[in-house]
DNA sequence: GTTCTTACA
DNA sequence: TGTAAGGA
């Protein structure tokens, strides 16, 4: 049996938002964008709800339109006009699953060295001889230490 | 009670 | 974009 990994995070597998789903209600009082906007935003190709088999005609929306949605109103409220905001968040949304992604890959585990916990983010070099682990400190900031593969340093 | 479309202010 | 109408 295979060890449950970050990666199994973003396949659908623990911690999937694939079933978190909401109706237009739903994503009204969720993000204080009204319902008349969510339909006009839709009319406008910002938004889209979730294709449905079934005869019902009411909007369903994923998690990651939840997600959308919130930003583009946090960029309204900022005085970015509607296709702007739309813009900024689109761009800012793709950093951020970019980062994720990034993350999932570069992450190997965790490890314990002078006492501190610190990521393990795999070989540094190629020939393999090295692991790079990092961690922030207290004031948020980002260490890094390279050490032998072997541990003998 | 909620959502949908259409229409008007 | 809010609100109202008339249905589903």
């Amino acid at each position: 049996m295979a060890r449950t990994s970050l990666r199994d995070t973003s396949n659908g597998k623990i911690f999937s938002t694939a079933n978190l789903i909401f109706g237009i209600g739903q994503i009204s009082k969720m993000t204080d964008v009204s319902t008349r906007q969510l339909r006009y935003w839709e009319s406008k190709g910002y938004i889209k709800p979730k294709e449905r088999e079934d005869g019902n005609t009411s909007r369903l929306y994923g998690y990651d339109t939840f997600l959308k949605v919130s930003g583009i109103k946090l960029m309204l409220d900022e005085g970015y006009t509607l296709a702007a905001s739309v813009e900024r968040t689109d761009a800012l949304m793709a950093e951020a699953f970019n980062i994720r992604g990034f993350l999932l890959d570069a992450y190997h585990g965790q490890a314990t060295i002078d006492g501190n916990t610190m990521l393990d983010l795999g070989y540094f070099d190629e020939d393999h001889t090295q692991r790079l682990y990092a961690r922030r400190t207290e004031d948020n900031r980002v260490h890094y230490v390279v050490k032998p593969e072997n541990g003998a340093n």
